[in-house]
RNA sequence: GCCCCCAUCGUCUAGUGGCCUAGGACACCACCCUUUCAAGGUGGCGGCACGGGUUCGAAUCCCGUUGGGGGUGCCA
């Protein structure tokens, strides 16, 4: 095993959105980094499509940035990208080929697939081997798997064990000259000096190659670590198609980083103690490959909601109001924007705070201070005035609320008052208020509600509804 | 087809041979609190896939079965 500096490379391929399984494996190695004085290298997977793209690539980077892995961070290194300019791949495979790890082949794939055919094997059966060809049009070179087994020895699940007869000589460089990826991904590991690779379950099958390589290189393979994928209710690896993976709609629909980074790492393995919402401080003290489940986790984002809601109401006021501003000064807010009233929100704000968890629910919350005409649940409004208490209530509130002191305690009192006079608690009492006020049948308290909105605006409304009524 | 990985409440997990009558968290249910909804409090429901071993003793070790997942390109 490796004995080098700890060098962790985590290498996302851009496709557009940064993955939520790719956020936990990059924070197991963000972790580890931290904890043991190591060294977190970025190095992006190099596509033709990526380089048309150059913001996919910035929106990893971005994305890691929002889960507190900043490029800035002297644990850090990169973004590397994978060497677009072949020559070192080339030369390793020419190295390869002169020691005799490699050997050229002229069977196009048609040619191979017959022979395939005619053995009933799949795959490429060595048929050049020994051939010794040279490099020319038309040839691929081909790794020569050596006879054995290979034992690869992963920090998750210990020591697996592969019977090289079912790897086949796998292509290193293509009939054009140009290198294949894996070949690519070994030379630049061995040039980066990586000691650890922590990536996803799904590359256990092809570590073996990998491993094959660095030893045919001369070089001592690193730490594997394969960690579980993650999985969607069906248990199927998540995709893209299927399932909400962008690490950039989470952080859009308003869930904290705190959040989504004590969560994702709660996924496959827990921290010590009860309680599963614990600072990333003291993840990084606990963490240990060795603890990680070998099982596939299934992301809930029903949990993930729970762990958002607590850490949103572990904000102090102000840090809340702070962050809910692109939430309720944005463009696409319900209201005009001139009608937005900070102070009013400001007041509302811990009001919200404990009821949402995830902070594009805020506006809906508040929407109704700030809209003329807010809309009516038509199916809540019928349904409340249906009860023969609510027209008369309605009636006596707007008397009453047209000359009381315009208070909290003065407010209270003479609704609860009013709803005793017809036998009802205020919880019942309230309920016409409400939705003649916001349009809907519930929301934040409705007495603090009324006094931001003021007399002459709650009287406005709650004559509205009696006319609709 | 071949290869590899995996298997504790619905879900995420604790558990590394006796501390397990299997612990916690999310979800769910009930009750309490209550100005609707939340939040909070209390309680409840619910699990070691199956079959063989090994052992005085197995969720934990071994074998098998079943079930799931992943990989298998001149893709990355």
């Amino acid at each position: 095993m490796s004995d080098r500096p700890l060098r962790l490379r985590f290498a996302p391929s851009p496709t557009g959105f940064f993955h939520v399984g790719g956020a936990r494996t990059a924070l197991y190695n963000w972790a580890l980094a931290l904890r043991q004085g190591g060294t977190f290298v970025l190095r992006i997977e190099d596509t033709d499509e990526a380089r048309n793209q150059p913001e996919w690539t910035q929106g990893i980077i971005d994305a890691l940035a929002w889960i507190g892995i900043n490029a800035d961070d002297p644990h850090f290194e990169g973004p590397y990208f994978q060497s677009h300019d072949a020559n070192a791949h080339i030369a390793a495979a020419q190295r390869l080929f002169e020691g005799g790890h490699a050997y050229y082949c002229d069977l196009t794939p048609d040619q191979i697939q017959e022979r395939a055919k005619a053995s009933g094997k799949q795959g490429y059966d060595g048929y050049s081997r020994d051939r010794g060809l040279g490099p020319g049009p038309g040839r691929v070179l081909r790794f020569r798997v050596p006879t054995g087994t290979t034992v690869v020895h992963d920090l998750v699940r210990g020591a697996v064990e592969f019977d090289n007869t079912n790897i086949e000589d796998f292509v290193l460089l293509r009939s054009n000259g140009s290198p294949i990826f894996v070949l690519a991904n070994v030379v630049d590991d061995i040039t980066m000096r990586i000691s650890h690779v922590v990536r996803a379950e799904e590359h256990l099958p092809n570590t073996p190659k990998q491993q094959m390589l660095w030893e045919a290189l001369g070089e001592v393979p690193p730490v594997w670590a394969h960690v579980p994928v993650l999985v969607n209710e069906a248990r199927k690896k998540l995709s893209k198609r299927r399932d909400k993976v962008a690490v950039e709609q989470y952080r859009d629909e308003g869930y904290l980083a705190d959040a989504m980074i004590n969560y994702l790492m709660t996924l496959g393995w827990a921290p010590s103690g009860d309680s599963e919402i614990v600072p990333f401080s003291r993840i990084v003290d606990e963490f240990r490959l060795e603890d990680v489940k070998h099982s596939p986790a299934f992301f809930d984002i029903k949990k993930l909601g729970a762990f958002n809601g607590e850490y949103i109401r572990a904000l102090s006021t102000e840090q809340f109001i702070e962050l809910c501003a692109p939430y309720v000064t944005s463009d696409n807010v319900p209201w005009p924007r001139e009608q937005f009233n900070p102070v009013v929100f400001s007041a509302m704000a811990p009001l919200v705070q404990e009821r949402v968890s995830r902070l594009d629910e805020v506006a809906s919350y508040v929407d109704f201070l700030f809209l003329t005409d807010a809309p009516i649940d038509e199916a809540a409004f019928t349904k409340v005035m249906s009860v023969p208490t609510s027209r008369p209530i309605l009636d006596e509130v707007v008397k009453a609320y047209e000359t009381v002191e315009w208070e909290h305690e003065a407010l209270k009192e003479t609704l609860d008052a009013i709803g005793t006079g017809h036998g009802l608690k205020l919880g019942k009492t309230q309920a016409p208020i409400r939705i003649a006020v916001s349009g809907r049948p519930v929301g934040p308290p409705l007495i603090e509600s009324l006094e931001l909105l003021g007399r002459d605006e709650t009287l406005r409304r709650l004559r509205a509804a009696l006319e609709r009524a």
